[in-house]
DNA sequence: CTGTTAGCGCGTTCAG
DNA sequence: CTGAACGCGCTAACAG
């Protein structure tokens, strides 16, 4: 592989000359661009962005580090933040911590050492010592989708309390009393968020809160399927199952078609995160969707400002609307149909 | 950001070694390395990877360039590829070429620029071009799901042609005599190999080819309800639907469903490329599976076998076999019901 | 067991 | 318009 030094060899110039180049700066003649442009093409030379960056102490990478690549959610996400970072001629490194926090400090670790311009981050788990680790370093970082307690840091999630409320109260409003709440880990702020927005609905409404309802586990099918299971065996079962994300609703889905119950007629079923209309062959469930996109996209426009230094110095704090899609998952209980379109 | 040389400094001994204490390489007393690690703690250092492997040359960083994250396909392959990376403590870096050959130029270029020190590569069309770029630079390469032309690489792929086939069989078998075949842009691979399979199938049985029954398009959801209403709409159009993967087959069965057609009483559909089962709430569609996990780890293997000069010097071609599950969006034709379970 | 020297490939500085 | 010298942060090779 060949250096700057082969290329200004064969050129028949000094280095600085194709570093001049190459970076289109400074003043070159035309003759000795085409010889450099022409040594460049017959020797394959590839810039080494390594010693660049050691010399420049800047990367143009931002690294978006995120808790599941198969869940589409999160895949628009990335495509928001990859969309917004090209606009800047920046490139992204994707990191998968499968809601690890182990994989997590791995990775920040690996990507502090690569040196990476700035950090997107949704954190494995609601802590501010991941948040302070990177910040620590000096390097930017954006926090995403979920809460980290008492770090002044840039946040750019959805209102889960607020779309948890409004499920709810529709729920509610169907005629429903009895509805189980099956969210993600309690360490993780949207779980606990979602959590927040359906007691308040409750008691607004003067219903009793029964703690047998809500059920904590994690962000999985397998745990949507054994929380739906739990629910479905208690002396006086939900007539709706609400779940905090998609995986779990497919689970709680599964554990309702083995029950021999069917949705809605039996058992309502409602979750956040839509799917992408790629995925359901017919869009089923009623859901909270969450801009995925928007936030990705937003998170790292606001990362860059922080790099340019055109942020105000405030930590920001922005929080996404959700929005309601019923579709044909919900009904009223105990009547056949419910609110069906066709 | 402190340096090597502030932590040598704080611990009174030279950078060699702190470099020695970081690598754990050659001997240091007890008491120097704990020296040195007390001031690696105080000052937060983090070392410099850029300089690491500018001086080393090599990164411990393959990359991942494939076309689509949002499909649970790919993703399913890139975990593959990093459970395989992760085992021979490698970073991953995850590049999303969106099908565009201009984006997976790009980011080729960017790999290359970061000395990268194996790619694995799903190519967005099947061409040898860019593989011979890479190659030129010396770097090794393991082409993915989709073969090239004429090149001397290694291939981690799954035989197209046989599943198309074999689903074609099965379709005849259940009676069709009018089958469509929905697939992806003529420039690659998988595509081509799909039709290959299905029109082997069709003329084994001595059956006659109507041209208008294989449609060229994208891997989308869009390009496969434009292909299906082409289809059609035919003077006599197909009794059977199919998909070569898994974003046709939703556009596709979204097309039966506006043009008020059941499925799979009034038309069959199957597809290639499963949806995991947390994205299925009720598992329909009759598929070609693909082993997309294995073929990211085998993938990922044969690349550091490479990488360590393990591999036999002749270019493999692994070919993963294929599978059919069949569910309930196929049956008979023109007869109700066909072989539904239940 | 430890330190010195040199250089990885590039870009900044400053003098021609 | 062009080039020489230096250093980014780190480690291999060699003394001691």
């Amino acid at each position: 592989m060949s250096t700057i030094r082969d290329v200004a060899r064969h050129a028949g110039v000094s280095t600085m000359t194709v570093s001049r180049v190459l970076n289109n700066s400074g003043y070159v003649s035309v003759e000795a661009r085409e010889r450099v442009e022409a040594a460049i093409a017959e020797l394959g030379y590839v810039p080494n962005s390594l010693a660049r960056s050691l010399r420049s102490k800047q990367t143009r990478t931002v690294a978006l580090v995120f808790t599941d690549v198969t869940n589409p959610f999160f895949t628009t996400l990335a495509r928001g933040a990859e969309d917004a970072a090209s606009h800047h001629d920046f490139n992204v490194i994707l990191c998968n911590t499968d809601e690890s926090e182990a994989k997590q400090d791995r990775y920040l670790a690996v990507l502090l050492q690569k040196r990476v311009d700035g950090i997107l981050l949704v954190p494995a788990r609601s802590r501010s010592e991941p948040v302070m680790l990177i910040q620590r370093q000096g390097v930017p970082v954006v926090v995403m989708d979920r809460r980290v307690p008492a770090a002044q840091v840039d946040v750019v999630r959805c209102d889960s309390e607020r779309g948890a409320y409004e499920m709810t109260r529709y729920l509610m409003d169907l005629g429903h009393r009895h509805i189980a709440l099956l969210t993600g880990p309690e360490g993780v702020s949207t779980a606990r968020d979602r959590v927040l927005g359906y007691l308040r609905a409750l008691s607004e409404d003067g219903q009793p809160i029964e703690d047998a309802m809500v059920v904590y586990g994690d962000f999985t099918q397998a745990s949507g399927y054994d929380m739906a299971q739990q629910v479905l065996g208690l002396p006086l079962p939900p007539t709706a199952l609400f779940a905090a994300n998609n995986f779990i609703a497919a689970g709680a889905f599964r554990a309702l078609s083995d029950a021999g119950l069917e949705v809605p007629t039996d058992v309502s079923i409602v979750t956040f995160d839509d799917l992408p209309a790629a995925w359901a062959y017919e869009p089923f469930m009623t859901v909270v969707e969450q801009p995925a996109y928007d936030m990705g996209y937003q998170a790292t426009e606001l990362l860059f400002a922080r790099l340019s230094g055109q942020a105000p110095d405030a930590c920001q704090e922005v929080i996404l609307p959700t929005r309601i899609i019923v579709r044909h998952s919900s009904g009223s209980p105990l009547v056949t149909g419910g609110p069906r379109d066709h």
